[in-house]
DNA sequence: ACGTATTTTCACGGAATTTTCACATACCAC
DNA sequence: GTGGTATGTGAAAATTCCGTGAAAATACGT
């Protein structure tokens, strides 16, 4: 959902952005902005930031103070890269910007990231890292070729790790996402299960390559290159 | 790395750069580039449009179809300055053009501004600062690249000074906002720290750039232009 | 019900980190 | 220079943290 006031670059963005097979809506102005968006939610926002009436920081704050559109992601336009800072820096919750003037494939690749980012729960392909292989839907891990049997619970582990990787987590946050039940699990149950993961898909698992130990903080999954 | 055959152009291009600083690689035709590219990858591709043997939009094509070297931006020589040109290069996954003839200034500012766009850090949060990068994500500290092992403690006393560049801070306020228990702990062990940094971070731990001690106060972060 | 696979807990020991301290050196005022 | 104070340095002590092995608890199929 493209909102800019200029309709040389509404059109170009809009046409970039659907050579590469998204849809897009574009508004000249943030008027009727939230209303269509609560109907028909967007994935994604590419607002302006100098809009008439009401700028584009405005309607930014009026996205996210809608429950329903809070967590689409918002990206800004701007001339200015001084203001960048500003906009991602401040409480208003854009996920990026691109600053005017931009090349296409510039735009392009900012919106695939941020909406990779955010289509993570929906993502359902399998992640290739290094000689390791995941595949959600089978369940299954390979590693150089050689599937290697995993536990629910290891996999859900290494795939939660795999899908952020180079994301350091605390035991805590890891027992939240990977752990079904919130119960009462000790956060060491963690450090188990990555030394099972380890000794599944590590060359060496006193070296590790992929299943990093952040000491005092706790773990996060890394590519070798 | 600048592909393009009429060697005075070439060297009339990698002069420029080099006179402000960038390091450059020629090559005459688009052969070995691409091998070349992935063993060390460039920072920015500077193709000719016209080349023998295969054109460089080809090149670009190629370029972008490898996905370590897809990120890389690139820019164009022609020598036709058409608007259809431009269009197709930009479509084809080039960043910006330069019409030949061209003059220094001109280059060298697109060469610039393609690289600052591109320069900014690829995860939300990150702190640059000289050729420091701070990633609070990953609790990672790059130095001129090459990534420094830090500990918890190095880590989250670096973060604190580095997001508040050019304020002093005495070793109590740091100790506030970096150690985690409230306990006693001498403010002599801030001193500890910032040895420990400085001889991760700094050139010359002797004359440290990043981490300045104000004498009678306490320690800042500044990032050295 | 039984045996097996998985999950969870725990205590221990070694290792990395944190913290402290004594001394050396640098800085400042005089 | 001299003295006094503040910071840097090296290393040791204290502490925390993580990997390990194994046992207890739980789920699961037969």
């Amino acid at each position: 959902m493209i909102v800019e006031d200029d309709p040389d670059i509404a059109r170009l963005v809009a046409h970039h952005l659907e050579a590469v097979g998204y849809e897009t809506r574009s508004f000249a102005s943030a008027y009727e902005v939230v209303g269509c968006a609560r109907n028909e939610p967007p994935a994604l926002f590419v607002l302006d930031i100098m809009l008439p009436g009401g700028d584009g920081l405005n309607l930014c704050r009026q996205i996210r103070r809608n429950s329903s559109l809070a967590v689409i992601p918002v990206i800004f336009l701007t001339a200015k890269a001084a203001e960048a800072d500003r906009i991602l820096g401040l409480e208003l919750g854009a996920d990026d910007y691109i600053a005017k003037p931009f090349s296409p494939r510039e735009l392009v690749a900012r919106v695939k990231a941020v909406l990779r980012r955010f289509e993570r729960p929906l993502s359902q392909g399998s992640i290739r890292a290094g000689d390791l292989e995941i595949d959600p839907v089978g369940m299954v891990v390979k590693v150089r070729g050689e599937s290697v049997s995993v536990t629910a619970t290891e996999f859900r582990l290494l795939e939660h790790l795999a899908r952020n990787p180079a994301r350091v987590f605390t035991r805590d946050k890891l027992l939240d996402a990977v752990w079904r039940d919130t119960s009462f699990v000790t956060p060491r149950s963690v450090d188990v299960y990555v030394r099972r993961l380890r000794e599944k898909i590590e060359r060496d698992p006193e070296y590790p390559e992929y299943l990093r130990t952040m000491r005092g903080v706790g773990y996060k999954f890394e590519a070798p290159r």
